[in-house]
RNA sequence: GCGCGAGUGGCGGAAUGGCAGACGCGCUGGUCUUAGGAAUCAGUGCCCUGAUAAGGCGUGCGGGUUCGAAUCCCGCCUCGCGCACCA
């Protein structure tokens, strides 16, 4: 129990306050004379102005000679400026870097210490960011500020706290830029973080430095390429629901408990042949699949980097469906975990049911349909379909198969069969089969997919000329080519049952087609199918005319019906009850230069198999080469093929390696993409654990005490992970897949990366562009009476994005200097809540500023420099105000609301400003609450009030109850529930003495004005209402 | 189209069934000043009133539940986000 404010005795008298003060100047002299901070001290007598700019000894003297708010000739000489501001931040931030004041400790390994680790921990994350060439505006470190608050204020409360920050520092912007300029990505990239890390840093956030690690380290991406053969090297065993090495799939098919796809014995197969099939199950594999390919960059791209019209997000060229040898990863195979496990994350429910979406469980089922012999007399086959609806199985009047459906081809006749309808040939009315659907399948391949979708709901398709048999009531149903049904889900192939699907309902109006009714829509629509305008899709409804010889749904309620369908059909073998997901294999290969190489060759005598370097081999560095740029495509030219810059490394391609598998030396060809960028991003909170473990990528014990669960319900994960929405599904849902992967071969004791997440707001700005469009700078653009004008010419407003072409870029570089850290911590959490997106306002930052001015000037004499505080003891006024501070404060932390724990620090010291003297005891925990906020400010009052070392390690004020309750209380009495008078009572009163006074009182007489009263509701202390008659 | 979220002073926001507008910006007035784009003190939802007291109105719009609703329920409007023929 933390309670230090009681435990304080003795108050000293003043005169040894101003020692105290003193002597903490000369203490730290001793022990590190490099500091030179007597220098500074009588700079500081002398007022902080003079040193602005004239110090080579604070780190950044430099900057704060920009100061663009000179202060006034008669301002006191030590009130706090943002010169002073700037001096205070350079020295403790160079003291905390001397100190090692945040290097955390692990509990083994590399990073522990002789002393045992604390047993409360707290492991606070912010979102990896990237380091791009333009750098930080203030809206960056919103979220890095939120979390470097909350582990301040949990490292207070006795926690061993876990902050750091590194960078995802591959992809392609590096990789743009060294095409344009010439420039290695690896410089630019390491300038970029460089000026990154003294932006953060500026801001005083307290970061363990020594793990803020890069995925472009090669000490890092040897551990990325480690994790990609954990995971090309295992197999999901869909039995015992979790991955496990490749080796015991082998073992099994040995043993002969496991089938060979052909049936034959594992000992009779070929070794190409052995390793088709164990390819077939890893969970890394290539496989031939429509990708994203852009000509224009050369590469091919995830979904999430193509624009909404069907262009690459970067250099917006067009991108094109191709479908290409790519490697994927299998985490299809977690769908039902990773859904199923988001029920037990504290995360906000929009972003699970986001991911919920993008996974897109559906249950129904597969059923096969076979097709009717054609009139050549062809061999019939089957078309199997995917349905959440069996139970409409008798309503079905027609099929549809998608375009790039490989049975089409097979099921074509020679000729239109009779009965043929005019409309399905085709607008061109084609004379055979093939020729409309070789037409339909030429048309649909030339479209992109946004193309598909541009031209409306306007459902299109042509008939193959092929009947299928429905295996519920043996009816020949013709089947179709349609776009409206996607290669890509289910089987790509559907039973179209129009009068309870609204997509078929819509072809089969187009093509003419017969409806059937199977489940009762009413009394509220026509019996007559022809009379309704769209389909009948409720689930609530009975099934009707669904009856074969052997089984019957009328009657039934459609999650019955479905029920005995599917036992019908898999009792029949046409048909078995079946899970889909919208989810799919994620593409996870680049043609780019700038990311990890995959630790993968080819044996030149049989280049289809990927074989893993052995772990001795790693890490497999990027080669130096030439020209790192993708090779240049015409950016219109869909049929090129990408050419990967590694494939141009002959030298590191081609190799000679003994591979430790007994073969010997032998020639290899290395593989020639690299990984995409969420590679690294998708386990980084681990490596911060751990960065600089050989051994392992963390060490096992160091993981299970950062990360592990609390106990058997728990997941485990990073205490708190903050960052923006954006990140909602791809990048979370790719690393809980890496992570669980990791957890079921058991390196890693947490079974979720992520136990909380908070999604930040983002902080936008206003922008200004005058007549001709053209922005202009939005600092000088002035406003009267909602008019905008910039150097007398009106202008627009415009909200969004803060950015620098915008011209309403504010960088924190350049608020440090008007302004100071601190008033930048306290202001951006003063704005709102976290997770609330507001403007960017430079003129309301003078709150914050005044706010902390006025902490300073509650304790610290302007003129003399002086500690002004008293020892007497406060009275029972201030410590209610102080206590409630306190416990509201705690509250308002504990729930990331950081807005409303500053106004509660504000109304304290809004009061303090009120006393003659402010008493230490209060100045002191004020300081404390306010250190994980403005925390330069706070370590300089701190030694000013005579402590040694850093305020960091304090423990976190505890209120008092005693002070929680006053001895008098409002009480609010109401009169038909509107406000007529208030009371001040003692908070013990009864509420039958309450009563009394509450209808003498003068307002509720006022009010009922002689009418009678019905009832009083009496909520002592606070509340009384009268309810008149 | 479907799903999710949000609408409160001039502005950012507070209050999650019990005093609407905490705190801050801005604005108004006073102090100090040669000066104020500094600091400081006071006031500030709107309406009525000379001002006060008292009163009326007020949380996007309309209805409901409740002694009592910004808060809970139903319908609508507006804005933001996500998905978008997923069978």
């Amino acid at each position: 129990m933390v309670t230090w404010i009681r435990a304080r005795s003795t108050p000293a008298p003043y005169r040894a306050a101003l020692r105290a003060e003193e002597s903490r100047f000369r203490a730290p002299q001793r022990g590190d004379p490099s500091c030179a901070r007597g220098f500074r001290i009588f700079e500081l007598r002398n007022g902080p102005r003079k040193r602005a700019g004239s110090t080579g000894q604070t780190p950044r003297g430099d900057l704060m000679s920009e100061s663009t708010r000179p202060p006034a000739s008669d301002e006191p000489a030590f009130r706090y400026t943002a010169a002073m501001a700037g001096e205070i931040e350079a020295r403790w931030q160079a003291y905390w870097a001397r100190h090692g004041t945040f290097e955390t400790p692990n509990p083994s390994g590399p990073l522990a210490t002789d002393t045992p680790v604390p047993g409360e921990k707290y492991y606070v994350l912010d979102m990896f960011p990237y380091p791009s060439g333009s750098g930080l505006h203030v809206g960056h470190p919103l979220g890095f500020i939120a979390t470097d608050v909350f582990g301040r204020y949990q490292r207070m409360l006795g926690r061993n706290v876990l902050h750091a920050m590194g960078f995802d520092a591959f992809g392609l912007p590096a990789e743009q830029y060294a095409v344009q300029t010439g420039t290695h990505p690896r410089v630019t990239t390491e300038k970029n973080i460089e000026r990154y890390r003294a932006q953060i840093s500026r801001i005083g956030l307290a970061h363990d430095k020594r793990r803020g690690v890069a995925t472009t380290d090669v000490g890092f991406y040897r551990w990325t390429q480690w994790i990609f053969l954990q995971i090309f090297n295992s197999w999901y065993d869909g039995e015992a629901r979790r991955a496990r090495p490749i080796g015991e799939l082998v073992a099994q098919f040995e043993a002969g408990t496991r089938q060979t796809p052909d049936g034959r014995a594992w000992s009779r197969l070929t070794a190409a042949e052995r390793a088709d099939v164990i390819d077939g199950y890893r969970l890394a594999y290539i496989s031939e699949a429509p990708v994203n390919w852009c000509p224009g960059l050369g590469t091919v791209l995830a979904n999430e980097e193509v624009t909404a019209d069907g262009r690459s997000e970067r250099g917006n060229y067009p991108v094109f469906k191709r479908s290409l040898r790519q490697w994927m990863m299998r985490i299809t195979a977690y769908a039902d975990r990773l859904l199923e496990d988001l029920d037990r994350l504290d995360w906000p429910e929009p972003i699970k049911l986001m991911q919920r979406n993008w996974i897109g469980r559906s249950e129904g089922a597969r059923v096969r349909f076979a097709i009717d012999a054609a009139d050549d007399g062809r061999s019939p086959g089957e078309i199997e379909v995917f349905t959440t609806r069996p139970d409409t199985l008798f309503g079905a009047t027609y099929m549809v198969l998608a375009p790039e459906h490989p049975l089409v081809d097979q099921i074509v006749p020679a000729a239109w069969p009779a009965g043929t309808r005019e409309v399905w040939r085709g607008p061109e009315r084609h004379s055979t089969p093939g020729e409309a659907v070789a037409a339909y399948r030429a048309q649909a391949a030339a479209k992109t997919e946004v193309e598909r979708q541009s031209e409306g709901r306007q459902k299109t398709g042509v008939f193959t000329g092929a009947y299928a048999v429905n295996p519920v009531d043996g009816e020949r149903v013709p089947v179709f080519v349609a776009d409206y049904v996607l290669w890509g889900y289910g089987t790509g192939a559907i039973m179209a049952v129009p009068a309870h699907d609204q997509r078929d309902f819509e072809f089969a109006r187009a093509f003419d087609l017969p409806m059937r009714i199977v489940v009762s829509p009413g009394a509220g629509r026509p019996a007559d199918v022809d009379e309704w305008v769209e389909a009948f899709d409720s689930y609530d409804a009975q099934a009707v005319n669904s009856a074969n010889a052997e089984v019957s749904l009328d009657g039934l309620v459609v999650v019955e019906a479905k029920k005995r369908i599917i036992a019908w059909l898999e009792e029949k073998g046409t048909g078995t009850g079946t899970i889909t997901y919208r989810l799919r294999d994620w593409l996870f290969s680049r043609q780019r230069y700038w990311g990890e190489p995959f630790p993968i060759v080819y044996d030149v005598e049989d280049p289809t198999h990927a074989i893993a370097l052995p772990d001795r081999m790693l890490p497999l560095e990027l080669p130096e080469i030439a020209d790192y740029a993708p090779q240049a495509f015409d950016p219109d030219d869909a049929t090129c093929e990408p050419a990967p810059p590694l494939a141009r490394a002959n030298d590191w391609v081609e190799v000679e390696l003994d591979l430790g598998d007994g073969r010997g030396v032998r020639r290899y060809r290395r593989e020639t993409n690299t990984m995409p960028q969420w590679a690294g991003s998708c386990w980084y909170p681990l490596r911060y654990l751990d960065p600089t473990n050989e051994e392992r990528f963390v060490g096992e014990q160091v993981e299970r005490y950062w990360m592990g669960p609390r106990d058997a319900e728990d997941v485990g994960g990073v205490d708190l992970y903050v960052g923006g929405a954006e990140h909602a599904v791809l990048h979370l849902l790719y690393s809980r897949f890496w992570h669980k992967v990791l957890y079921d071969l058991g390196h890693v004791s947490s079974a979720e990366p992520f136990r909380k997440l908070f999604n930040q707001g983002y902080i936008q700005a206003y922008a200004y562009t005058d007549e001709r469009g053209v922005y202009v700078p939005a600092e000088q653009v002035e406003e009267v009476d909602g008019v905008y004008y910039f150097e007398g010419g009106k202008v627009n407003r415009e909200y969004g994005k803060m950015g620098k072409s915008l011209k309403n870029s504010v960088t924190p570089d350049e608020f440090c200097d008007n302004y100071g850290a601190d008033t930048l911590r306290v202001y951006e959490m003063s704005m709102g809540p976290l997770e609330v997106s507001r403007p960017w306002e430079t003129k309301a930052v003078a709150g914050s500023f005044r706010f902390l001015q006025r902490v300073w000037r509650n304790i610290v004499d302007e003129e003399s420099g002086r500690v002004r505080v008293g020892d007497a003891e406060p009275d029972l006024e201030t410590l209610r105000a102080l206590h409630v501070a306190i416990a509201g404060t705690r509250e308002d932390l504990n729930n990331l609301r950081f807005n409303t724990a500053i106004a509660k620090l504000i109304v304290l010291n809004n009061h303090l400003t009120k006393l003659p003297v402010v008493p230490r005891s209060v100045a002191e925990a004020l300081v404390v609450m306010v250190a994980p906020i403005a925390p330069h400010m706070a370590e300089e009052l701190w030694a000013k009030l005579g402590h040694e070392g850093t305020v960091a390690y304090t423990p976190f004020p505890v209120a008092d109850p005693q002070y929680l309750v006053a001895d008098e209380v409002t009480c609010v009495v109401q009169v038909a529930g509107k406000l007529r008078d208030k009371l001040q009572v003692p908070p013990d009163i009864s509420e039958d003495a309450l009563r009394e006074l509450a209808l003498a009182s003068e307002g509720v007489q006022r009010a009922l004005d002689g009418r009678g009263v019905r009832t009083v509701i009496v909520r002592a202390p606070k509340l009384v209402n009268v309810v008149p008659a």
